[in-house]
DNA sequence: ACTTTATTTTGATAATTCTAGAAATATAGT
DNA sequence: ACTATATTTCTAGAATTATCAAAATAAAGT
């Protein structure tokens, strides 16, 4: 993981619409979610979905399937576990202080 | 957490050097990093630090504390393992599969 | 070939954001 | 009050991005 990769990646997370897709495709699992249904669960209008799609593409985040007319896209789980490693493993490695009491905890906690 | 703060979060660490000057923060620890010493560490203009600043500051990823004429900056370690948790914890509830193994991991392996 | 369904690309506009120099402000020491 | 240090705000230009209607493309059934 470098820095341009991680940021793009953020990047494409940073939009409310961008991150809705994400989530759903998150929640859907492993079926993932055709464009169409994509569209009508959220409400976007095709041309803009697919560009949001092909952001979230390019940065890695989902990936897409044909099967036969229609795209099943996915979230890529192993990106946003590189992703989230990138943003906090390093946690505290240049304090000087103790870091047994370092606030940050790296094991979700999923409520 | 909404989906709205989720996204000026993610917004927020999209680009380069405002990922850069976070994970400088998430280095630092709780001692944290003055203004000018992200400065000297990354080479950004003071204005450009500046404004990079308000943004994390806004999105509550950082904090700032004054200590006589330097401003202390330090990650907000609370709010990352709340967007993080955000991002990847309602992952396949909506599958109809069996969600045993979903390929999610939540529990974070930092190497 | 034609039609239907599904999705992308084109194209154009509006809006936002990045960047950094210059000027202004804040704090504290002399 | 004056000076020095630290940081922010102002300002403006360049660059990027979001949005979506309309046209184009892709795949498969009739």
């Amino acid at each position: 993981m470098n820095i341009e990769t991680a940021a793009s990646q953020m990047e494409a997370l940073g939009k409310p619409k961008r991150l809705d897709i994400y989530r759903a495709l998150i929640r859907a699992g492993k079926e993932g979610l055709s464009v169409g249904a994509l569209q009508d669960k959220l409400g976007i209008p095709g041309s803009t979905l697919s560009h949001h799609l092909k952001t979230l593409m390019i940065a890695d985040l989902i990936t897409q399937e044909r099967q036969a007319t229609t795209l099943i896209c996915r979230a890529n789980y192993t990106s946003v576990q590189q992703l989230v490693d990138y943003l906090v493993c390093e946690c505290c490695i240049d304090s000087s202080q103790d870091n047994a009491d370092c606030e940050i905890d790296a094991s979700l906690t999923c409520s």
